[in-house]
Parts: structure tokens; C-alpha cells; sequence
DNA sequence: ATAGTTTAGTTAAACGTTTACATTATCCGT
DNA sequence: ACGGATAATGTAAACGTTTAACTAAACTAT
């Protein structure tokens, strides 16, 4: 059906080689050719075929990408920037929905290997070994965004968890909060919900706050695990004036449950989240948050994937600076009265 | 460096068309020669090579997705449906953000037609007629989702707009609204904006409420649109009870717009939002609204295209119902006093 | 015993490119 | 006028599969 390099060549009345130079752009055809070559391909439109390209060259042009939700507002932002940056480059990217399945991901993993793809990003979730041997085996790059991992030969992409979440308790100190709860993943979770704890008490240590464990609750990074862990804690201990969710939606979720016990957020509780989604802007009242700039770590990611293609050298992980964006669900309380 | 089919024949010490042959269940091989050819191809961790395969069968299992905005929530949960059905068949799913930019589409159509896919899925957009020129051009097919177009042979999975709309607006009069707003699209925008200013014109008339045009505004279907026409609306005309949002995000920015201006949700004005996103649940408080069946009209978009990849066959359009999902946003106006 | 059928296997072409190597013609300097 | 360089082009192998066409052996039915 569609036309193909032999065809443009018995056009003209030339070999292969010679039209695949000059589309190629190589030396070695005189000007009066490559018109030719080029007039002939426009009438047939003709467009080269990457499979058949793919199989000689060795290399796709293709990059797979993991996500264990793609439907996520945060999967789907960093997936816009490698997206984004992948195009740039003539990249095509796969997308890959694991679930958080470890069959589903290898099968997925199996299927790049099969699908012959360049290089691969693996997002926010953790990288079992099992995932790290076969990406080896395949012999391809493979960087990390928004998580890392135990083998520090595969970069990652990230924010610093621990002090992201120490700054945010901190703001909180700052503003005369000393009673503040916080709702956070797994602790068993090793990527996103140990470090941002182990931040949050560090910064209440170090502010002379006793550490009240109860106000640590799991909410599991979801808006309904969060919406039942702040009911919890809300009505456990009426007492907290603010709260960090470790997780926007979470966050919301704590204005929800507010909301619905009568607490109005800021005047009673104060909140901030983590993440920034475009979420945060559109709450009601908007949320105060400690942005991971999200896109950008996509992009990143993609550009030092692409990188590592082009100069087959290792590239360097890295921390992106994490910051909060101030708008309204924190309140500063009024000094306390001197002793 | 990985090993190939014919690694493995040579180590059986059998021609490749033998293992070939096992590895895709076909007849012509005894019991024995089937245990060491897989025996093999375990030790040598052999892989089959999907490009190779590709270029052979013309067929390289990998779909194609257009859209307009990766990151939009919208847009992400059709993908999700999307790529689990895939995922199920074994294809792959190659996603391009066009940025509603036409340059931009064509360069993406262009770039998977070389990668040749199988099948094509544009999502929420208008398909130019040039972009289904190309797309004819490379012979594969193609299906909508979210969108419909002027193209009666390429099948389009959506809702009935129009009439969503319509309920909508008759959701609001039954309960006993009457001078209610809407924020839409462009009426420009034959998809997603005409249709709907339409339904909910058509609702105000079969109900004997007289039409105010300065009432419907334009918020371009963001949120940022949505919260400008909010407030050019709610300060010009105080008087409304009730808006209907065409889309959840313009819905919220209704929410906070009143908010800004101390107008209680839904005490002292009513909204009903459009798509029923994970955002109308975690709003506050809760959005109700219209709800499109997004994950399910992305799963049906890929199983429609497999099938016409299977079957050879064209596919129907469909229709996919909507429903309201009542959440605490609307509040039913008492009865006016009799005359 | 023989012709025919089935089974197990091989050979080689094909898919659409790229590219190393070979060939030819032209031109240059002497 | 001749050897050597240069430019333009062609030839064919290679990439890793699938598959049509073929062959050889073994079995089956008479």
C-alpha cells in the first residue's frame, strides 16, 4: 500500500543507497539527485518506515514509562513533562499503568524489553529488585522520578522528602501552632511516607514539641483514607489547631472533614498539604502547600534519559528544590501569654 | 548481545523456523524437540525482538493516543481506560499531547504513522479534516472519544451533550430555580460548547423561562476562565440563584468566586458541575454534577479499536449515558406564593 | 509391497531500512 | 598522457523474525 524506499529509488532510476543518503542527509549524490530523489518522494509520499529503520539502527526512539496510576493529577504532571521533552527530541513515549502490581509490572516491563524500547522512566513507586534486574538485563538506561531507590547506580529525580516535610511543620511552628497533627503514608513506606515523618518529628524536636504519636495517622495518599484518618484525629483530638497532610489531596480531605465536624479552616485548624496540584489552587479556601514542581522533575527526567542515550554515559541523580506556596488555610495564632 | 532465535536454534541444533514455530503454538514439531526448544530458551533468556517481528507481520500491537492535554484530569482518566484495556490485549499505548496545536498534531500523526501503529484514538479535540486526511492516508483506523466529527465514517464514542445539558438545566427548574447562569465553552466550539448552551437553552424554554443571554458566559472550560466569568457574573447579576458549570472545574471556580464574595454554596446559590472528575467529590462542599462516564468511554474507544483491528470491520458510534450524581452544592428553592 | 498421507523438519525469501565495500567516471597535477 | 585522488553511485549483507514451499521419514490402508 504505502510506498517505500524501493519504490522512490525505481523512480528516479537510482539504487536505494542513494535515495536513503540523501533522506538521510549523508554525502554522496550530486545536487541533480537529490532534487530528484526529493520531488519523487513528495509525489509518492513517502515516509520511511521506523520498524524497518528500528531493526537495523538497533535503537527505536522509543522510551516506557511506569506509573503505578496514571489517572493521578500527580502521575499525569510529571507524564506531561517527559511528554513534553520526549517530543522535542523525536522520542516517542509508552505509558504503563502497573497498579502497583508487581505481576502487571513485570509483565510490563517484559513487554518494552519486546517492544525493543530505548531507555526507561519508572515513577513514584518503589523499585523492587526484581524490576532493577530484568531493566538490567535488557541493557537499558533507567532513571527514577519522584522515588529512589537501594542501587545507586540508577539516578532518580526527586525532592527531599525529609526536609520538605521538616519546612512544613516548621511554617507551621513558626506561625505559634504547637499542637499539630499529621497524616502521612505507610511509615513501612520507605520513599514517601518514613522520610516526610521522621522530617515532620525532627522539626517539632527541634522546636521543643513533645512528639504526640496518636496525631500521626495514616491516610494512605488517597482523599478517602485521608478523609477517615482526619475524621479520626479531628474528633480524637479536638485539640490540634494545625494539620500537615503530606498529600494534597489528603490535605482536602482534612478541610472536608473539617467541614463537615463544624471546624472552620483557617480560623480553627490550619492546614497545609504536599504536592501543589493544580488541586491546592482550586480548594476552597485555596491550599496552603509545599510544591514538588512536578512537570519539571518529568522533564528532567526525560532529558537525562535522552541524555543518557546520546552519550551511553551515566548521568547524576538529583534533588529539585521543593517550596510552599502560601494561600489560605493556615492561620497565625496570636502569641501566647508570657509566663 | 541478547540473544536471538537463531541463538537458540543453534544451541537446540534445529533451524529457526522450528523454534519459531513452538514459540507461536503453531503445528509441525514433536514433544521432545518443544521441551528443548523452550529449555533453551529459558537458559538463554532469549526474547523475542517485537520490531523484527513487526516489520514481518506488518502489525506492531501499539495504538496510538492524541491529546489535547495530558494532564487534565479529563484527559487522564480516558487514558487510564484506555491503556488497562489495552494492557489487556497486549498492545501498547503511544500517547502524544497535541496542545490543540494543529502544527503539532500533524508533526504527531506523522511520527506515529512512521512508527507504524496499528490504530489511532483522538481524544476530545476537533479532528480537522486534514488531520483525518493523514490519517486515511495511512490506512489505519481511527476512533473518537470525547469528541465527535464531521466524518460519518469514523465512530466517536461521547455523551449526549445536548442533552446533559438539558438535564442539568431541568435538575436546576425542578428545584425551583429560575434565574440561573451558565459558564460554558466557546459557542464557537461545535463539541463541547454549542451543544451544551443549547440543551440549556432549550430547558429554560420548555419551561416557560425567559432567556437572558447576558447570563451565559464563556469560561473557556478552566479554571481560571471559569473563576473570571464567576465573578463578571455574580457581581453583574446578584440576583441568580443557580449556575450550571459545563465543566467541574469552572464549577469549583463558581464555588470560590462566591466564597470571595460571601455568597454561601449552596445556601444562597446552587451549582451543578459537568464530568463528574475525582474533584466535584473532594470539593468543597461536594459537587453535584453531571457525570460523564469518562475511564469507561476510554475503555470503550480501545476495545471498539481492537476489534476493528481484529475483525478488519468498521466500528458504530456510541452513545454512552450520563447521569447526575446529587451532592450537596444544589438546594431545592421553596415554592413561590401562589398568585 | 505400494501408493498415499501424515509428521517433523529444513531452506530460503521476505519485510524496509542502513551501510560497508566496490565500482566507475571525472578531474587534477605533472 | 598518465597515475592518483575525488565524487557519484551501485551491490549486497545485515538486522531478527515469519512463513510458503519443499523434503524426508514414518506410518496407514489395502
Amino acid at each position: 500500500m504505502s510506498s517505500t524506499i524501493k519504490d522512490v529509488a525505481k523512480k528516479v532510476g537510482v539504487s536505494v543507497a542513494t535515495v536513503s543518503r540523501v533522506l538521510n542527509n549523508l554525502p554522496g549524490y550530486s545536487e541533480d539527485t537529490k532534487r530528484k530523489v526529493l520531488q519523487a518522494v513528495e509525489e509518492l509520499g513517502y515516509q520511511p518506515n521506523a520498524i524497518a529503520r528500528g531493526l537495523v539502527n538497533k535503537r527505536t526512539e522509543t522510551i516506557g514509562v511506569l506509573f503505578p496510576s496514571v489517572s493521578s493529577s500527580f502521575s499525569s504532571l510529571i507524564l506531561h513533562g517527559i511528554e513534553s521533552v520526549a517530543q522535542e527530541h523525536n522520542y516517542s513515549v509508552i505509558v504503563c499503568n502497573t497498579a502497583e502490581d508487581g505481576k502487571r509490572t513485570m509483565k510490563y516491563l517484559q513487554l518494552l524489553r519486546e517492544k525493543q524500547v530505548d531507555g526507561i522512566i519508572f515513577s513514584s513507586g518503589l523499585l523492587e529488585p526484581e524490576y532493577n534486574e530484568v531493566v538490567r538485563a535488557m541493557n537499558v538506561p533507567l532513571v527514577l522520578v519522584a522515588t529512589k531507590s537501594e542501587f545507586d547506580d540508577v539516578p532518580y529525580i526527586k525532592v527531599d522528602d525529609r526536609q520538605a516535610a521538616y519546612d512544613a511543620a516548621e511554617y507551621l511552628i513558626r506561625r505559634g501552632h504547637r499542637r499539630i497533627a499529621m497524616i502521612g503514608g505507610a511509615e513501612s513506606d520507605r520513599i514517601a511516607g518514613q522520610p516526610r515523618y521522621e522530617g515532620f518529628r525532627q522539626a517539632l524536636r527541634d522546636h521543643g514539641i513533645p512528639l504526640r504519636e496518636e496525631l500521626m495517622q495514616d491516610g494512605g495518599f488517597t482523599f478517602d483514607g485521608g478523609l477517615r484518618a482526619a475524621e479520626r484525629l479531628l474528633t480524637a483530638a479536638p485539640d490540634v489547631t494545625a494539620v500537615f497532610a503530606a498529600a494534597d489531596e489528603m490535605a482536602i480531605a482534612v478541610i472536608s472533614a473539617a467541614a463537615k465536624l463544624g471546624i472552620a479552616v483557617p480560623e480553627q485548624l490550619s492546614v497545609v498539604g504536599y504536592d501543589d496540584l493544580k488541586l491546592a489552587e482550586m480548594s476552597n479556601p485555596p491550599l496552603t502547600t509545599v510544591a514538588q514542581p512536578l512537570r519539571e522533575m518529568g522533564e528532567l527526567a526525560s532529558r537525562k534519559l535522552i541524555a543518557m542515550l546520546d552519550s551511553g554515559a551515566p548521568a547524576a541523580s538529583e534533588i529539585l528544590p521543593h517550596r510552599i506556596i502560601e494561600r489560605q488555610t493556615v492561620r497565625a495564632l496570636p502569641a501566647p501569654p508570657g509566663p
